[in-house]
DNA sequence: ACCTGAACACCGTTCAAGT
DNA sequence: ACCTGAACACCGTTCAAGT
């Protein structure tokens, strides 16, 4: 009886949720960076006490975890128009800006995420690769690298888009060129 | 006359200095990795109290920047042999296998001399593209590109060479065709 | 079911002393 | 000059309680 009063009195002034806590985090991440995420002071940013938080996440990883899998959410795809280049250029600079916005410890998790076969994202790429006259185990490797490119560009000069369209173009060139040669 | 007996004292029987700070700090992450390199299990292994490392370094920061500077000095630069290309690849290559050693904190650090224009890394690669016929503009941005491109293999991947060494090659091809249409 | 509160074993770093 | 020692303001997390 007690359990079910307190139950009702709580989530109606201030229920909290995974949803909750991981937008708060993203708040914090963002006016004070990624010393400012602990657990202590974001129970302090949801008005709870520390230990509250604990119901919804096991622990500070698997906070981490729910926000890169936020952020891997939120990475825009855009539709795929042109060819095959146009369209892998679309998609790999929608991550660059996506990785871009996150600290350094976020970024090295995603990064894995987006050249992992298993957790979706790579998916579309390697698609493309496909349409684009590549093998299935040559598309793996080829977004392989577009992928490492992409990160390395982050970690470089998370700013600077006319360099990594360099890089980038060089890149596809090359990869142009195999794929044609493979072709022939 | 007491601080000097004091000095005598302790330079006999153990003298700590910042080569013998940064040589536990490093036996602290081969053994346990990053989150074990705290400044007082650091201070416990030279077997001395945590305020004395602060004689030799600044604060955390700092140190972790010697560990970056020593990294980078054992770094091996081979031997100029072979083509443009093929010294870009051992050089590269020699950046990788050290950027893998590293844990991901201190390999973005190091990552980020490897293309910074003032740290001197860059110096040897850079020159080798314009002896390839680059001019000094390009020949930093393509020098970036294959940083970006060694940087984030690293990250996706850090022993997985037949990867790295694929990219790699699809990198150098689309640079090589474009110093050759410079040249015509 | 959900949150509180105290506690434990850690951090980096300051400051005032000690030899 | 170099190290000690206590202290401060933090951490993540456990555990036993509270409603």
């Amino acid at each position: 009886v007690y359990a079910v009063q307190y139950t009702v009195h709580m989530a109606v002034r201030n229920p909290l949720s995974r949803e909750r806590i991981v937008d708060a985090a993203f708040r914090l991440l963002e006016q004070d960076g990624w010393e400012a995420l602990s657990m202590r002071r974001l129970a302090q940013e949801l008005d709870v006490w520390p230990m509250a938080v604990y119901r919804y996440f096991r622990d500070k990883d698997e906070l981490v975890d729910a926000l890169v899998d936020q952020a891997a959410g939120t990475m825009e795809l855009p539709g795929t128009e042109g060819d095959w280049r146009d369209r892998l250029c679309d998609v790999l600079d929608a991550a660059r800006v996506t990785l871009q916005r996150l600290p350094p410890e976020l970024r090295t998790r995603l990064g894995a995420l987006l050249v992992a076969p298993e957790a979706g994202l790579a998916g579309e790429g390697v698609e493309i690769l496909e349409s684009a006259g590549f093998g299935a185990e040559q598309a793996g490797l080829a977004w392989s690298a577009l992928g490492a490119y992409t990160i390395g560009a982050v970690e470089i000069a998370p700013t600077d888009k006319a360099r990594f369209e360099y890089g980038l173009d060089r890149l596809l060139d090359g990869l142009e060129a195999e794929v044609g040669a493979v072709r022939r």
